[in-house]
RNA sequence: GGCCCCGUCGUCUAGCGGCCUAGGACACCGGCCUUUCACGCCGGUAACACGGGUUCGAUUCCCGUCGGGGUCACCA
């Protein structure tokens, strides 16, 4: 049997962290077990815009390069993968169901129904629909609907025993048939309900494995019920602990980023978002820049593997030893058994370290076309690139090292990028290092008549010079390291002091220096 | 509240009866390196929720308590 495996999102226009690691998971044990990973559009409510509402979701699988054999835009051989236009099908098992006495059409309307629930209460007793309006014969609907009803479809649920769940991560879960509702699987106007439309669409589509997040284990039984009464193979599930709040055991949520913000560790990412996103000119409202939302990652320049890697590590582990996995790696190692059963709460900081690493091992030609994708949506580099830009980002990125974290820091090094006249001196550091020491602008004038004297203008030999410059004026390299430093980058801090000057080249270090001069 | 799930350092986790004076990673705190920042290196603080069993021996097995969470729709 070949493993099938899908992910079926509702089109809500955005992809949720907690998403991807679902996806991610079941992604990785299809492929694992050369199986196939589907996407399936779950639209059973009719959005009017699904394509647009899709189009972010089918971005994200494409960044993150979690490809799917089947689904929107790929096709395959048990379309169509969207669930709104599955209508026959589910009508098709409405009326099996019917027929087998494993639903009926009920009556009741939302005020009797509710009067039920309200007495059940007060009476401290659990809720079960007494099935008054239930119809089990054409003539009892008819009766019915004389009366101006409308009837919907709903399970007829057992009403003793027990359904034993072997789940693949959490082993046996017991349930009570008796706890079960007899919930709604077809509307008045016939459209049928999410529950009714998985069941029929993971047998029409062969799905072997459902793995999906553990607020989907108390849907199980009505689903499994449902599989049951159409004769239909039981499909082994795995419910997945979700992903909660930084520092909390609660669900994260899209919809809770101020509370998050009180998070030390989640502000900092979101603020390190935000500076790169305010030199992008990006919108920063919580609906679109969010890092509960995986556009937030991709926009500021995260790489993709170093997000799966922290996901992955998000409720697996491999031996609590190692932690760093390629993807073909993850995909051989993958398995159910090692997934954790309690849930993770998303550490922004972790994920950073993951990120940085990867940004560490990244051959510097990758890094640099990423970077390059961020200085041009910044205006900073043309499009096509100039010979002289890309000369320019290399030099940056190899004296930059490993401060350049995201693809958007290089944007922390834009001075490098702009016209000698157009980068901006930080007050304060200008204050601190030019201003402020007495002898600061005396050497940083006689360092500037120096500059066209030395050859060749690297930093190797602008390191002997300065050296020897210190030694010969009596003071100590810090008094005018610092100085030069803010002299012609503008800011106190920055890579080595040498590198900048060497990158810059001597008529722009002249030109720089001689701006702050005037400052 | 009913049903269900979960419970090892702040966080992610290792541990499937003795190897545990509980290991790793991130974070944190010190120190080193150093022209700033970052990296790197060295060291440190820090956890088995609680109570009963079972056993020669429990972090590991069982029960209970407490705590946390999920879910209870004509949403998905």
């Amino acid at each position: 049997m070949t493993v099938r495996t899908r992910f079926a999102p509702s089109p809500t226009g955005y992809l949720h962290i907690g998403g991807v690691r679902t996806a991610l998971f079941n992604w990785l044990f299809s492929r694992r077990h050369g199986g196939q990973f589907l996407l399936r559009v779950d639209d059973t409510d009719q959005q009017r815009n699904v394509e647009a509402a899709l189009a972010p979701i089918l971005h994200g699988f494409r960044w993150l390069g979690l490809d799917w054999d089947e689904g929107p835009e790929a096709g395959g051989p048990y379309g169509p993968y969207y669930q709104s236009q599955r209508g026959e099908l589910y009508q098709a098992a409405v009326n099996q169901l019917l027929a087998q006495g494993a639903a009926y059409r009920d009556y009741a309307t939302a005020a009797e129904l509710q009067s039920e629930r309200e007495a059940a209460q007060a009476a401290g007793r659990q809720f079960t629909y007494s099935r008054r309006w239930m119809a089990e014969t054409p003539r009892e609907a008819e009766r019915f609907e004389a009366q101006g009803r409308q009837g919907v479809v709903r399970l007829k649920m057992p009403r003793d025993g027990e359904l034993a769940l072997d789940d693949l991560i959490r082993g046996e879960v017991r349930f009570a048939w008796a706890s079960e509702q007899d919930h709604v699987i077809q509307r008045a106007d016939g459209s049928c309900l999410y529950h009714l439309a998985s069941v029929v669409d993971d047998e029409a589509m062969k799905i072997t494995h459902v793995i999906r997040a553990e607020e989907h284990l108390p849907n199980t039984p009505r689903q499994v019920f449902i599989a049951q009464s159409l004769g239909y193979a039981v499909p082994a599930y795995a419910h997945l602990p979700y992903v909660a709040e930084p520092g909390s055991k609660t669900k994260l949520s899209k919809r809770k980023l101020d509370k998050y913000l009180k998070n030390r560790d989640f502000t900092a990412l979101v603020d390190r978002g935000g500076r790169i996103a305010a030199r992008l000119g990006l919108e920063t409202t919580a609906d679109t820049f969010n890092p509960v939302i995986v556009d937030f990652y991709e926009q500021i320049g995260f790489l993709p593997d170093a997000l799966l890697n922290y996901l992955l590590l998000l409720g697996w582990s491999f031996d609590g030893e190692r932690e760093e996995f390629s993807r073909p790696e993850m995909v051989q190692h993958f398995s159910l058994e090692r997934v954790n059963r309690a849930p993770a709460s998303f550490d922004p900081q972790k994920l950073l370290a993951f990120q940085d690493r990867a940004m560490q091992r990244l051959p510097l030609a990758e890094k640099a076309a990423r970077c390059l994708a961020l200085l041009q949506r910044a205006g900073l580099a043309g499009e096509p690139p100039g010979e002289e830009a890309q000369r320019l980002l290399a030099d940056v990125l190899a004296a930059a090292g490993d401060r350049v974290k995201l693809a958007g820091d290089i944007l922390d090094y834009e001075e490098f990028f702009v016209d000698d006249q157009s980068f901006p001196y930080d007050a304060a550091a200008v204050a601190k290092r030019i201003s402020g020491p007495a002898a600061a602008r005396d050497l940083l004038r006689r360092y500037a008549a120096e500059l066209a004297g030395i050859e060749p203008f690297t930093a190797a030999a602008l390191e002997t010079h300065l050296k020897e410059f210190v030694e010969r004026r009596g003071v100590k390299l810090g008094d005018i390291v610092h100085a030069l430093r803010v002299a012609v980058t503008g800011k106190a801090v920055g890579f080595g002091l040498f590198d900048a000057l060497a990158i810059l080249g001597r008529s722009r270090c002249e030109r720089r220096i001689g701006r702050a001069l005037a400052l």
